[in-house]
DNA sequence: TCTGGGGTCCTACAGCCA
DNA sequence: TCTGTGGCTGTAGGACCC
């Protein structure tokens, strides 16, 4: 029996909300640029892009916009614009398409192409991707392309900006194996600290931990994957088309608040803009939860099934009610959100 | 003192039922 | 009738990603 090697193409467009602004404000190019919030550093609100001028001060995305103020003050601070994002994605995913249909959407800035079936060269898919990325918007990606996604995404991050990586199964154990740890699509601060501790610090020394040793430090599922993804095995398809599971709203306070009145008309505004969306898209919900973070952080969440599928405001503002009526407010409120779960498609 | 918002998936546990 | 077991559903929390 004969096997194709799959042909994966990771696409990963660079510092793309910066990118985008400056393309829109062009004065901004060879400055510090930071995006996040509502653009005001001295408010909540964390960095949600910072471009390469930025980064050079230390700046990083999920910082607190206060602290990267106190990094580089004098950098541009600007709010996340969604909709022109949204815009140039739709742009350079329209490019991808051009290629092959079948594309994975993996967040707004990044996709996976199966170009397995594609005759070319992948050096020259690679070129059509950027030149025709670059003559629609003006921007540059950085490309990884491998027999598999976990591969073409570490692959598209060895080199960027404006980047392309190639690698093979063979490359495993001289591209793969000397990354820290953290590189490793699925090792957040946690697993990456617990491994930290029994002096693992490189993907080529989890892959000689044993698959025993695995599940029992991270439990079946995230064992398993661990013992494959260290050896480069990834065999999951590309998700061309989902549904999605669940529509939430929810909002972080400028300031803790104690007063129930504000707490209860913010979850109502939440409530209404989630119902809004669900009415749009066309879904209906069985059960809405709430989740309320106080100011030390504490969270936690409240659900409520309802008896049947439903998209009417009333019902969901009422679910969501008497979930908050089962949390005790004895903090100060720092987060409240809602969210519509158990979704099923409207009948029309 | 600081830590967004919109998602997904996994795990643990409790209650119900056959 | 009592007890144990295993599956299913709902709930809550935690971790990850962009």
């Amino acid at each position: 029996m004969f096997y194709m090697q799959r042909r994966i193409i990771h696409i990963d467009m660079d510092a793309f909300f910066a990118a985008v602004e400056e393309k829109k404000n062009p004065a901004l190019t060879g400055k510090p640029v930071v995006i996040g919030g509502g653009g005001n550093p001295n408010k909540r609100g964390v960095v949600s892009t910072a471009n390469y001028e930025a980064r050079k001060y230390g700046i990083h995305s999920a910082m607190p916009l206060r602290t990267a103020y106190k990094l580089c003050p004098h950098a541009t601070f600007l709010p996340v614009d969604f909709e022109s994002y949204r815009y140039a994605s739709q742009e350079f995913k329209s490019v991808l398409l051009t290629i092959t249909p079948i594309m994975e959407n993996a967040g707004i800035d990044e996709a996976f192409l199966d170009a397995s079936e594609v005759s070319e060269t992948s050096e020259i898919i690679a070129s059509k991707i950027k030149t025709g990325i670059k003559e629609r918007t003006g921007l540059t990606c950085s490309i990884g392309i491998a027999p598999n996604k976990l591969l073409a995404k570490i692959a598209s991050d060895l080199r960027k900006p404006d980047g392309l990586t190639i690698l093979n199964k063979t490359d495993t154990e001289s591209q793969l194996w000397p990354l820290p740890i953290r590189k490793l699509y699925g090792i957040g601060p946690k697993p990456e600290e617990h491994l930290k501790n029994i002096s693992i610090e490189t993907i080529g020394q989890l892959a000689s931990l044993p698959l025993e040793k695995l599940i029992e430090y991270f439990g079946n599922s995230y064992g398993q994957y661990l013992y494959d993804a260290s050896r480069g095995i990834d065999d999951s398809p590309l998700i061309t088309h989902w549904e999605p599971k669940s529509i939430s709203r929810e909002i972080t306070f400028q300031e803790d608040v104690r007063n129930w009145q504000v707490i209860a008309r913010t979850l109502a505004e939440l409530t209404k803009e989630v119902v809004a969306d669900m009415q749009d898209s066309g879904y209906q919900a069985k059960t809405v939860a709430i989740k309320i973070r106080f100011g030390d952080f504490q969270t936690l969440t409240r659900a409520k099934t309802m008896t049947g599928y439903t998209d009417s405001a009333e019902e969901i503002r009422k679910a969501a009610f008497a979930c908050l009526k089962r949390v005790e407010l004895k903090k100060r409120v720092r987060l409240i959100g809602v969210r519509a779960t158990n979704l099923e498609k409207a009948q029309q």
